[in-house]
DNA sequence: GCCAACGTTGGC
DNA sequence: GCCAACGTTGGC
């Protein structure tokens, strides 16, 4: 069992969107960064827990609590000639880019960016290093309960 | 809107 | 293989 973080900007897809959603379940599709990438190829298993996280937005934070709802698959928006996620170079015999579905278990309250720079506990988090842009990144059993803790209190 | 940090591209 | 230029991310 892994623990992740992943970003998403509500304009795009907000955890309302997700627990809205059928079976509560979304695609993670247009993720173009190769370590992003490989982190849901290689190290996702469905079950995984992630804290499904706003970015760009008023309110950077911890939005609410999702899983890993399947294996990596190809993205189909690679294909999309003209589409914002389009790559020529990704044929279906040679796909690129994969998704995983993330299905929503709980909105949450908003866990703010800054709050969680309070946090010894959360101090080693990928996500709060400087210069630090990946859309998804680890997440270790400690920081996941520590920010479980906080989504609580 | 600004800008720091990072990733990618492409000429050489 | 180097590295400058460019594009993107994302907080502020």
């Amino acid at each position: 069992m892994q623990y992740w973080l992943m970003k998403s900007e509500p304009d795009e897809v907000s955890i309302d969107d997700v627990m809205a959603a059928p079976a509560r379940t979304v695609p993670w599709f247009g993720v173009r960064n190769y370590q992003a990438r490989n982190f849901m190829r290689d190290g996702m298993r469905v079950g995984d827990g992630v804290l499904f996280y706003h970015s760009s937005c008023p309110q950077p934070g911890v939005a609410g609590l999702a899983e890993v709802a399947s294996a990596a698959y190809p993205d189909a928006s690679q294909y999309q000639a003209g589409g914002k996620y389009f790559d020529p170079k990704a044929t279906p015999e040679q796909p690129r880019w994969v998704s995983v579905d993330v299905r929503g278990r709980r909105k949450t309250r908003l866990l703010p960016l800054a709050e969680m720079r309070q946090v010894a506990a959360l101090e080693d988090m990928l996500l709060l290093k400087k210069g630090s842009r990946l859309s998804i990144t680890p997440v270790t059993r400690a920081q996941w309960d520590a920010i479980v803790a906080l989504l609580q209190a």
